[in-house]
DNA sequence: GTCTATAAGCCGATAGAC
DNA sequence: GTCTATCGGCTTATAGAC
């Protein structure tokens, strides 16, 4: 555990934490900087501009996300039959985890959610260069547990999904936690009812 | 057909394409107006402010997607016994006919995706007081017919399902329109896809 | 109702001292 | 690497003429 953390990491934080409050465009440098104790200037000199800088947003809980969710594939894969439910929890555990995680994390999730809701070129070239490969193993793997699956439909079911795991760790919208349980147990939970909830539908008739 | 339209209606049709494309922040109302072919000075007198020209933005189409979703809601419930799948059709296609509507309306699903993104106090406040009890009868109406689903999984369920709807039908991401099919079948065969797929997922173990 | 003109302020980015 | 100071441009909103 580091007392100390550099300028760039602290640029980084206070602007996942603005842009999920706000929308990119809804925060300013000013505003990062200032919760991040840290000159205007700095942005520029570490990261040249406000759009690189939300890039790296993106690049640095994204590379360890995909490493993670690859990692635990290979996991599940590795025991020989895996069930479409332990394929789907490959997925979102590392998600919820990286949402739970105390250093921060639980705003990436709703940064997310605001790069889907942008329909940005740029954004969703750059998301889909870097880390379209990871949903392209998860399908495969999907239809191999699901062989009589159309392809079609696979791709408007992991669409689907795509979409309600995204709003739904970044928000347990109409669900509250209830009194006696723990965050943590709460989206343990919404992790269980997600998965159960995808596994269904994606073995509609 | 008309061929006038008021300064107010091309303001809030103005302003729906671009916070679809540019997010509410993003868009200004220097862009609004021109795209309106109106004065700057027309959105204060006719609107006040930018936030209430987002309320109204809002407020013109929810107020006719929540009239047509209750009508067909009714509708299915006269029938006697409806099924599941003609509940959410009821909620569905509505949205649905309002995407494809040629008198635009596309672009307030994305409207409605930026909204959900947003975690803005205000605007959640504003959008549950008005159109909250919507979302309240179609559950009171899918509870009848799925009697042994526990009410906090039956409302798990319906945020999953709202979200999967509000990210399918602002984009129809990975799944791309085949060549042949026009864009209105391509949005009706989405609706079917979802409906089966979110009936899948309700009736989950 | 519609216009011009302008107020008052925030924006991203950078030049240049240290 | 970090700072101050500042540039040029854009923002919402409004006062007042027509």
């Amino acid at each position: 555990m580091h007392a100390h953390f550099s300028t760039k990491e602290r640029i980084l934080s206070a602007a996942e934490e603005l842009f999920a409050r706000h929308g990119f465009a809804g925060a300013s440098l000013r505003q990062v900087t200032a919760a991040a104790n840290v000159n205007l200037a700095a942005v520029n000199y570490h990261f040249g501009s406000k759009d690189n800088l939300i890039n790296e947003v993106f690049r640095r809980r994204l590379d360890e996300l995909t490493a993670r969710r690859l990692s635990a594939l290979q996991s599940v894969r590795e025991t020989g039959a895996p069930s479409l439910e332990s394929l789907l929890e490959a997925f979102v555990l590392p998600a919820l985890n990286l949402a739970t995680d105390r250093f921060g994390g639980s705003a990436f999730m709703r940064v997310l959610a605001r790069a889907y809701a942008e329909h940005d070129q740029t954004l969703r070239k750059f998301l889909s260069d870097n880390y379209g490969h990871v949903l392209k193993s998860f399908a495969h793997a999907i239809q191999d547990v699901l062989p009589d699956l159309s392809k079609e439909d696979l791709y408007w079911r992991l669409d689907f999904i795509s979409g309600a795991l995204t709003y739904a760790m970044s928000d347990f919208g109409v669900v509250r936690r209830p009194a006696g349980r723990s965050d943590d147990e709460h989206r343990r939970h919404a992790a269980h009812e997600f998965v159960r909830f995808a596994a269904a539908g994606l073995r509609a008739p």
